[in-house]
DNA sequence: AGCATGTATTAGTTTAATTCATACAAATCA
DNA sequence: TGATTTGTATGAATTAAACTAATACATGCT
C-alpha cells in the first residue's frame, strides 16, 4: 500500500482541485480515482482531500503532496538516467520546426524546463514558415515539428499536446460584444487582423470564413500584443488562443466571445520520424512541453489521442 | 513502469546476492522476482545485474539501488507520520519482556533503530523470568514479550521473527568433533553449561535431552562469553544459538556440530495484545527487530507465519 | 558423471485495478 | 423553488497485471 500511481494521483488532486479533472489529466475515469482515493484512506484512517470545491488536501494530503514532491522527481530521473545508459551516451538532437506564432509563449519555458534535466541534447529552432513541414522530417531538416493536425504519414509518429479555444477578440463596445457567440456572417463587416501567416495556419480562416465564403479585409500584425492594440483601437476584429488574450481580457482591454456556439477548438500536435519519436529524451521532450503548456496555459484541455504509457 | 516494488527487489537483490533468497525474503517465488526482474530489463533495455553468483548489481543496477535507498527511507517516513496523524498523536507505550539471554544482541541494536523512528513511544524492558510470559500481558505489566513459540492464546497476536540453528559446542580436538552431527546420547557424558534458565527455556533440554531421557550434570554462566570460554577449557559441552557463536568459531576457540540430522531450530515470536497489535508504532517495532535481526545475525531464515502486508 | 544449487520460461491461476452504469449530493440557473 | 448542471460515491462486471507451479536449463562441486 501507498504506492508511486497514489502519489502521482494525490499530485493531480491537489493541482486540478477535482477527482473529475484529475482523472482525464491521468487518462483514467474518475470512478478509478474515486476508488483509490477511498481506499487508500481507508488503508490509513485518514481523510486526504475534504470534499469541497475545489477539494482541498488535510494535513495528511499535505504529507502526502510533501512526499509525492520529493519522490516523483527522484524516480523521473533515475529514469532518465536508465534510458541514458541504455543507449549509451550517444547524445541526441533537437531541431525543432514551429509554424505558430503564439506557440512560443509555452514553447520556450518548455524548452528551459528540457534542458535541465537533459542538458546534453542539443536543441535548435528551424524557423520560417515551409509549404510542407512534415517534409522537414524527411529530409532531416528537423527532427520535431509541431503541427495542428495528426495527419496519417507513413514514417511520421504524432503525440498530442493539448486543446484550445480560439476567441473571437473585439473592441470593448463593439456591437457584436452584444452576442454571446459570433459566426462566420458576424466576420464579413470588420477587417480580420492576423499574424503574417499563410491561410491554411489561421484556424478561423481555413475553419470557418472560408467554409462560409466569408473573405474580410485583412490587416496583418507580428506580435500578439499588436493585434490586441489594434483591435482595442477599433481597427478590426481577431482571433487568438483563449490562453494568449486571457491577461488582456482580465484588464478589460479588449472583449472576447467563443466562434461558433460550441466554440472553436484546435489541436496541436508533435511530429517525429518513427525512429526519434521511440527514443527517450525525444519522448520526454514531447512529455515536458505538454506538463509546461498544462502548468503554465488557463484553459487548455487534454487531447485523446495515443496510450499514456511510462 | 519502475515502481516501488522493483526498487525494494532491487534492496533484496542487491543484499542476498540471489534470486531465490531474495524471494523468500519478500515473501515471494523465485519465479515471481525472475519475471520482474526480466519484465524491468526489458523495459528499459539495460541489464541490472550480471547472472553470476552471487548477483552483482550493473552500472544501471547501483544506479536504481541507489535510487532505492534514497527513496524507500522516504516512503517509511510518511507511512509513519500517516499513522501518527491517524491515531491522532496519542502516545504509544512498549514494555517488553524477554527471557532469553542472548536476545540482547539483536533487541538492543533493534530498540536503538526503533527510538530513531519513533522517539516519542517510551519503551522499557520488563527483567526477570515468568513462570506464564503471556500473563504479563494479560495483567498489563507488559506490551510485547518475546516468546519462543506461537501457543494459539485468546486475545493475543503472534508475529514470527525468525528461525535460527542451536549448535552443540566443544572444545577443539573434543571425540565428539569426530562426528557430522550430535545425538541426544552423545550429552550423556560430559557436564551441560547453559545460562541460569527454566529448562523450558533451553531448547536442547525441553526439545532433545529430556525426550531422549538423557540428564547430564548441569554448569550454569551468565554470560555467552562465559560459558565459550567453559566450552573451550573442556568443561563440558553447551548450546547456543549458530549466531552467537559465529564469531568465536572463526577464531577457531571452540567447535560447532549440529544437534541431530537436521540440526535443530528454534523460532522466535513476539506476542502482543491484540488491540497493542493491530497499532501502527507497534507493528513498525515488530518489523525493526526483524529488519535488525536479519541485518545483524549470519544464519537465520525467514520464518511463515503471518500474512506480511504493508 | 551425478548431484546440488540457482535461474528462466510457459501456462494457468489468482488477485488487483479499472470501467460501466448508476445513484447521490451540492451548487447554479431560471 | 424546482430543474439542471456538475461533481463524487458505489456495486457489479470486465480487464489487466501479478504471481505460482511445474519444469527445463545452466553452472559449479565432489
Amino acid at each position: 500500500m501507498l504506492t508511486l500511481k497514489h502519489l502521482r494521483v494525490i499530485e493531480a488532486l491537489n493541482e486540478t482541485g477535482s477527482l473529475t479533472r484529475a482523472a482525464t489529466r491521468l487518462h483514467l475515469t474518475q470512478s478509478a480515482l474515486s476508488h483509490q482515493l477511498v481506499a487508500l484512506e481507508g488503508h490509513y484512517g485518514v481523510v486526504l482531500f475534504e470534499r469541497s470545491r475545489p477539494l482541498r488536501a488535510t494535513p495528511a494530503g499535505m504529507r502526502l503532496l510533501h512526499l509525492a514532491q520529493e519522490v516523483l522527481p527522484k524516480m523521473e530521473a533515475a529514469r532518465r538516467d536508465l534510458a541514458r545508459l541504455a543507449e549509451d551516451n550517444q547524445p541526441g538532437r533537437l531541431r525543432i520546426a514551429v509554424e505558430c506564432h503564439t506557440c512560443y509563449d509555452w514553447l520556450m519555458p518548455g524548452m528551459d524546463a528540457y534542458r535541465a534535466h537533459w542538458p546534453e541534447v542539443e536543441m535548435d529552432l528551424v524557423g520560417g514558415f515551409h509549404t510542407d513541414p512534415l517534409a522537414l522530417l524527411a529530409e532531416d531538416r528537423a527532427d520535431l515539428v509541431i503541427v495542428s493536425e495528426m495527419a496519417r504519414h507513413k514514417g511520421v509518429s504524432f503525440s498530442p499536446l493539448f486543446r484550445y479555444e480560439m476567441l473571437a477578440l473585439m473592441a470593448t463596445g463593439h456591437p457584436l460584444a452584444a452576442k454571446a457567440y459570433l459566426t462566420a456572417k458576424d466576420f464579413a463587416q470588420d477587417p480580420l487582423i492576423t499574424y503574417p501567416a499563410p491561410d491554411r495556419l489561421l484556424d478561423v480562416v481555413r475553419r470557418v470564413l472560408k467554409p462560409a465564403g466569408v473573405n474580410p479585409e485583412r490587416r496583418l500584425a507580428e506580435l500578439t500584443i499588436a493585434i490586441v492594440q489594434l483591435v482595442a483601437s477599433r481597427k478590426g476584429l481577431a482571433a487568438l488562443p483563449a490562453w494568449a488574450v486571457q491577461p488582456f481580457l482580465e484588464r478589460g482591454y479588449v472583449v472576447a466571445r467563443p466562434i461558433g456556439k460550441k466554440g472553436l477548438w484546435s489541436g496541436l500536435y508533435t511530429a517525429a520520424r518513427d525512429s526519434d519519436a521511440e527514443r527517450t529524451f525525444h519522448r520526454d521532450f514531447v512529455d515536458t512541453l505538454r506538463e509546461q503548456a498544462f502548468m503554465t496555459l488557463p484553459g487548455i484541455e487534454p487531447l485523446e489521442g495515443l496510450p499514456h504509457a511510462r
